[in-house]
DNA sequence: CCTTTTTTAGAATGAACGTTCTAATAAGGG
DNA sequence: CCCTTATTAGAACGTTCATTCTAAAAAAGG
């Protein structure tokens, strides 16, 4: 629902150059998705890897993703994207699902430095523990959309960590 | 993404009548959403209801919602008109909120209804619960439409029930 | 069978949109 | 300072879309 008269007032840049710089309204949507995975793929190396504890890290990377900020609007462009394009565009298809497997790896990796320092019990299976979190971690980002209801969105967080006990 | 034109197309009924019966496209699509509802609805109430254990009609629900079925496309109206549309028009962010309350709600009740029979621990926070599983189930109608990984999705479902172990 | 209502037919309208065009202006580099 | 490249300006083009219109055909009902 952006249109390019939308970007041109927003971006204070002429049409012109839009397309002279990205071709063609795709092109640089696909650009910002890009732009989007990298920006968000940079917080999560930056912010959330070197947090000692597996829960904790876990914690903040739903809280980061859920925490209200004036000027954005609630949501996450891959999530929303998915739900939108995904069936309708196979090139975005194949971007959001390796998007979602990122994401998933990343998981994987933080549970797998807690099992190594002796926070998680070796008894968990990682992989589908990850598949699992990954997947309220999903959902979380849809409902946020909905609701500002702090204590719900803390109890799903709380919630979803358990399986870690 | 459908236009009228599409619609005309496929209801094999003339644009004229469309717009004699409803008005206009806003309109017929919130007799959609509704319908949708309403259909979802009573196929809770029919199907999943009456299932005697609350883990099993738990993971019917689930299953129910990641069928593959050769007629529909995966996914849920109520999941992508959050997605899509909940940040843009009040009224159908409104509709949205009270479906996902009916939706938590009837976890809700399935899971008293285990607690009642000695299923479940009564232990067990149940609206919290019911929370963490609705969220769970959002989850999972968004990535069922970007994987047809049937193990996957199977054990996300696991990985949900385990918390009313 | 006749009248009223419903449905169909397909064109017309007007707005929104993505994209391109002609010109003019500014920036940058040697 | 000159020449090439980038940027801006805003109109123009062609398409798609939701919606409406005139007119005809079909259905319904007493």
């Amino acid at each position: 629902k952006t249109s390019m008269q939308d970007l041109v007032d927003y971006m204070n840049i002429h049409r012109r150059s839009i397309y002279d710089t990205f071709g063609d309204k795709q092109t640089l949507f696909l650009r910002a998705l890009q732009l989007f995975e990298e920006t968000t793929g940079k917080k999560m190396e930056q912010e959330i890897k070197p947090t000692p504890s597996a829960k904790l890290a876990i914690r903040r990377l739903f809280e980061m993703t859920v925490s209200s900020n004036e000027k954005k609007p609630p949501g996450c462009l891959i999530v929303n994207t998915a739900v939108e394009l995904s069936l309708h565009d196979e090139e975005v298809a194949d971007r959001i699902r390796k998007s979602f497997s990122k994401t998933e790896s990343f998981i994987y990796e933080l549970l797998v430095q807690g099992q190594r320092n002796g926070e998680l019990s070796k008894e968990l299976d990682l992989e589908k523990v990850a598949q699992f979190i990954h997947n309220s971690f999903i959902g979380i980002r849809v409902l946020y959309k909905t609701t500002d209801d702090k204590e719900k969105l803390e109890n799903i967080i709380d919630s979803t960590l358990a399986i870690l006990e």
